[in-house]
DNA sequence: CACATCCATCGACAAACGTCGATGGATTCC
DNA sequence: GGAATCCATCGACGTTTGTCGATGGATGTG
């Protein structure tokens, strides 16, 4: 993130490059901002990321004050994010972060929550 | 993250708790994500943090393939979450991250920027 | 077997979002 | 001064999002 000067003299209707950005690459981490872009989701990501063992449902519906079908639309939209994976266990569902997390998602994760 | 075995025994109609997570923290922090939460504001972080100098709007124009308020409506979100910060040159606006970005977020940033 | 609990899914609804064309202010060039 | 360029803002439009109540399947309890 170097700051340079300011182009000194431009030609008016002529426009110049930008640093190149992967198309792909913006569109799948911007699909994971988004994931991470409600305060719900990412209250709930950063529970699990702290946790020691795995949550279920019912656990963040008496934690979070929302409907039980709002939180399982949230946790719906992490696991399409590839965030968490479920395993059920008699009436409940236990969630917890995907064991094969990318590092650079884990980096992120660990960078963001404090 | 460390995973920890199943609880064996639960009672029914009886929850848990949760890992603590401060309720400011996720609001802002999701706020931050939000903002990244798109392709295109995304490409145009990522753009204005590998660049050696600033960018102006006509220069995203070109290179991104929207029309020009579109671009201006993504700065401006970019604006709001604290990003990036404008300098007028004559008839154009110069666009780069804010010099004093939080170091989380410029954290965030390196991590997420390949 | 009947009943209670947990949860995913559906349908609905208001709010927010991404995009565009049109407009108008600011600045520079001729 | 007149014309051209850059850009922010407005209004409009269809889409997505966050939330809820209702429903029904799965599982365990008595």
């Amino acid at each position: 993130m170097t700051v340079k000067e300011l182009p000194v003299v431009r030609q008016r209707g002529v426009c110049c490059g930008l640093p190149a950005v992967d198309a792909t690459w913006a569109e799948g981490t911007a699909e994971l901002m988004k994931a991470l872009g409600d305060p719900t989701r990412l209250t709930m990501a950063a529970s699990l990321w702290k946790a020691e063992g795995p949550i279920c449902i019912c656990d963040f519906t008496a934690g979070l004050g929302l409907s039980q079908p709002t939180i399982s639309h949230h946790m719906a939209k992490l696991r399409e994010a590839g965030l968490v994976e479920s395993e059920r266990r008699g009436i409940w569902i236990y969630y917890r972060l995907r064991g094969d997390l990318a590092p650079a998602t884990k980096k992120v994760l660990a960078q963001l929550i404090v």
